[in-house]
DNA sequence: ATGTCGACGAATCGTCGA
């Protein structure tokens, strides 16, 4: 089964290439970040119509997740059991698939806008009660994939300027230490699973034409399980998206599972 | 500080967040 992983930075905006986009990839399931819309507008029929399930976490102008899939949801979860937030940021189900169930746990990371600030530490508590929660549903799921935008580059390479951009949001230390405890949970990062194109990234900053100069961060991931690990038979970042005419910053990613 | 998007409230732009 593939799946996948986008930003779309409004699905009110970006409805029409994310439909575009599953009829060009028919993936299994597709995590969607910053939906932007409350649950009331999340367009269930549009993609009925195309052949897909989805159930959503909205809000009013910010953040917002969905899983779009072809098999139905059950078990859903909407953020983090017992870490109180105002912010809509993940949602997780399980899906059945014919090498048996799979968990997916989709997830807008917080952003955090600059080390020290008040949002930084509100990322950095918000990555410890995702870690302890990921552990218990690795658990009780031991085919689970986390995927979403991360707002973290892992390493260097990770980044189009990792020497300028030192220590700042999406490279510190700190980010990238929970990114770490993530994997040491059992994950993998299903990208670094392969060979892939030096200055890979997913995404690129609508200023300063950042993605015509490939100046681009690669933030979003597909963790897979140690269960699901060896099944994995590819994984790449999709640039078509980013071309388009109003195109979302992120562009998605991908990844097939057995 | 700046660049560019998108949502929102109360404008036909300013502010916030990314």
């Amino acid at each position: 089964m593939q799946i996948a992983t986008w930003n779309v930075n409004s699905l009110s905006v970006r409805l029409p290439q994310v439909l575009a986009w599953l009829a060009a990839n028919p993936v299994d399931a597709l995590g969607l970040q910053e939906l932007k819309l409350v649950d009331e507008k999340f367009p269930h029929d549009a993609f009925e119509a195309a052949g897909y399930h989805a159930v959503c976490f909205g809000q009013k102008t910010y953040n917002g997740v969905a899983i779009v899939s072809r098999s139905p949801a059950r078990d859903v979860v909407r953020n983090i059991p017992g870490h109180e937030d105002e912010q809509a940021r993940v949602i997780a189900a399980t899906l059945d698939s014919a090498s048996g169930p799979l968990r997916l746990i989709n997830c807008y990371f917080v952003n955090g806008q600059e080390p020290g600030s008040d949002k930084f530490a509100y990322k950095l508590k918000w990555l410890a009660a995702l870690h302890d929660w990921v552990r218990q549903e690795l658990a009780a799921h031991p085919r689970l994939a986390l995927v979403g935008d991360f707002n973290v580059a892992p390493e260097d390479r990770d980044s189009y300027d990792p020497v300028g951009l030192k220590d700042t949001i999406h490279h510190t230390q700190e980010e990238r230490r929970h990114f770490r405890d993530l994997l040491a949970l059992g994950l993998s990062d299903a990208f670094r699973l392969f060979e892939q194109p030096e200055k890979s990234y997913s995404w690129w900053d609508y200023r300063m034409l950042g993605f015509q100069k490939n100046r681009g961060l690669r933030i979003d991931h597909i963790l897979v399980s140690d269960a699901l690990r060896a099944g994995v038979t590819a994984c790449h970042v999709d640039r078509a998206p980013r071309k388009n005419k109003q195109p979302s910053d992120h562009a998605p990613v991908l990844a097939s599972l057995a």
